[in-house]
RNA sequence: GCGCUCGUAGCUCAGCGGAUAGAGCAACGGACUUCUAAUCCGUCGGUCGCAGGUUCGAAUCCUGCCGGGCGCGCCA
């Protein structure tokens, strides 16, 4: 029995309840959840309904719990229901009912943990989004660890997404580049206001090798060439780094396109139509005031230029064109001035900012050796760099570390820590796990053990406390892929798999699954490799939403 | 000044309005002729920043204050 059923088991026997005191049943909820206490004494899984219900139904809640407890005493799976405090149930469930968990989950195999929540949903899902003008730097990891982990998250959950990386190839920021570029071909310093950093004479040099003629053909079209080839290069090397980082993008979004296509103007009659647009000093602003934001924000410059905002009001209206009805975007803690006046515009279009657009924040993220920040980068100078990152600590464990954190919290990942082959670094601790399940799997083939056929399984034989806080343990899975999904946290995830992994050392040193010697194979050792292949297949499924590998041997 | 965010054990952090607030590290003490000890078990350690409020019930929600981080351009 999974948490989900014996949820749907209280509220309809909650029902039966109602209906046979003549109480009013619209008082019920749609659904309810059971909790997993903390305390054994109080149950495998506790239910607060009753204290909910007890007001609106006009019953004492400890009544109600009564009534509760005896028709949900009567069901089918459910060994016993106690009644503690002001009107918890704490219920224990058969052990055969726990037990069929096992067989079910490898049954199942990746699609446990999958569910049709946020079916329905079509997401669009931005993020990283770093200009070509060098490598992804430390914030931009944050978000490609984070960012492609909730991609998952949100399909796994039945949602339909969208995710895609935004980017400009024009402007000053490029120019600067270009200019880097130039200066380092030419053998001189930076410029002032350039980009330093071994990676600019990696890039001027390919760009020469690639165009011979360019220190010949004048300054402008020089330029000219170290921007187009330059900036080719440097995205190509970004996209091979997150793909070495197992992130890849649906959609890579150039700004340019938008120009192009006459969008920001669409957006500006759009806005204008909808009412929000007034003329002042010669430029043309957009009245976000009137929804929240602390000033009115120009869409187009009295010179006659495009503001970035209006590009970012027609990048917007081009996503809910698409047909997205979210569009979560997730920026840097220094962007977080942006939410007031993206949250004002899309409420400008019509839209209603709740709903369509979510903005997600994320503090900053340090990479630190002995207590101190690292600050500099073999190629990018001061910036740290996904690559610095991934060499540092390798790609599982950088995208388990930054998973793990809440977004809203600055972190250190420290490289002593995440190196360390030990419980300390979590991410070996639970893909420990991992490779300890194929393990016994392998050994239990060796010496002719097999789960057999599903119908010949046990479940009433998996009844040892450990055994059953491992069986609770997998069956919080799909709960808590939906809740991180729907919350946008993937970090609960890992917080999981990290208690799951403990359950499993647990069983595993107090529960043998292989026949020691030649002791002929029991129906016990069976039920067990049930059992440690479910745990492999949950393993493997919430490491995969991280975008972790699940290793066999370590 | 305004806005966002954080404040939980010595340290790093979990904690959907529920029961006696948890985990790892650190400190101390145990378990290896191993189904992989990369593990497990035990001890020690807390006025959940402070003060009010809502609630049957608050670390969690609301308000104010204190402290840290970040941000407030007709920049990109």
């Amino acid at each position: 029995m999974t948490p989900a059923k014996l949820a749907s088991t209280v509220l309809s026997a909650a029902r039966a309840v109602f209906e046979t005191r003549g109480l009013d049943v619209s008082a019920l909820p749609e659904a309810t959840t059971v909790e997993r206490p903390r305390s054994p004494e109080h149950g495998d899984y506790a239910s607060t309904l009753a204290l909910q219900l007890g007001k609106k139904a006009g019953v004492a809640p400890r009544e109600l719990a009564a009534a509760l407890a005896e028709e949900l005493g009567a069901r089918p799976g459910i060994k016993s229901v106690e009644i503690a405090g002001p009107g918890f149930l704490n219920i224990r469930l058969d052990a055969a009912a726990a037990g069929v968990l096992a067989r079910d989950i490898v049954l199942a195999g990746p699609d446990y943990g999958h569910t049709d929540t946020l079916a329905g949903e079509r997401i669009n899902l931005e993020f990283v989004s770093a200009n070509p003008t060098g490598p992804v730097h430390i914030g931009g990891v944050r978000w490609a660890a984070v960012g492609d982990a909730l991609s998952r998250l949100l399909r796994a959950s039945g949602a339909t997404v969208g995710t895609e990386y935004y980017f400009n190839d024009a402007g000053s920021q490029i120019d600067r580049f270009a200019r880097s570029l130039y200066a380092s071909a030419k053998g001189e310093p930076a410029p002032e206001d350039g980009y330093g950093g071994a990676y600019i004479a990696e890039i001027a040099t390919a760009v020469v090798a690639e165009a011979p003629d360019v220190l010949k053909i004048g300054e402008p079209a020089a330029l000219e060439t170290f921007r187009r080839v330059g900036v080719e290069l440097m995205f190509a090397e970004i996209k091979q780094s997150l793909t070495e980082f197992g992130v890849e993008f649906d959609t890579y979004f150039n700004e340019k396109d938008l120009h192009d296509r006459g969008e920001l103007q669409e957006a500006l009659d759009r806005l204008r139509e909808q009412g929000h647009i007034f003329e002042a000093d010669g430029a043309t602003w957009l009245r976000t005031t009137e929804f929240g934001d602390d000033k009115d924000r120009v869409l187009r410059k009295s010179d006659g230029d495009w503001t970035y905002f209006a590009a970012d009001c027609a990048y917007y209206l081009d996503k809910r064109k698409r047909g997205f009805d979210r569009v979560v975007i997730m920026l840097g803690a220094d962007h977080h001035g942006y939410i007031g006046r993206m949250k004002a515009m899309a409420a400008c279009f019509g839209d209603d900012p709740a709903r369509n657009l979510e903005i997600l924040i994320g503090q900053l993220v340090n990479l630190v050796r002995d207590k101190q920040p690292v600050r500099m980068s073999k190629r990018a100078g001061t910036v740290i760099t996904l690559e610095d990152f991934v060499d540092a600590i390798g790609v599982d464990a950088t995208r388990y570390a930054l998973a793990r954190y809440s977004s809203d919290s600055t972190i250190d990942i420290d490289i002593e820590e995440w190196t360390r082959a030990t419980k300390e670094n979590k991410v070996y601790y639970v893909q420990y796990v991992a490779a300890r399940t194929a393990s016994v799997a392998r050994n239990a083939a060796e010496v002719g053990l097999t789960r057999g056929e599903p119908d010949a399984f046990h479940p009433e034989l998996l009844s040892h406390e450990k055994e059953n806080d491992l069986l609770k343990a997998l069956g919080e899975f799909p709960a808590v892929v939906t809740r991180s999904a729907e919350l946008r946290e993937p970090h609960h995830v890992a917080r999981y798999l990290e208690d799951l992994a403990s359950a499993y050392h647990k069983f595993y040193d107090n529960c043998r699954v292989l026949p020691q010697g030649d002791e002929p194979i029991t129906d016990l050792q069976r039920a067990r490799l049930w059992l440690n292949d479910a745990t492999r297949t949950v393993i493997a499924n919430g490491l995969g939403l991280l975008g972790v590998s699940a290793p066999e041997r370590m």
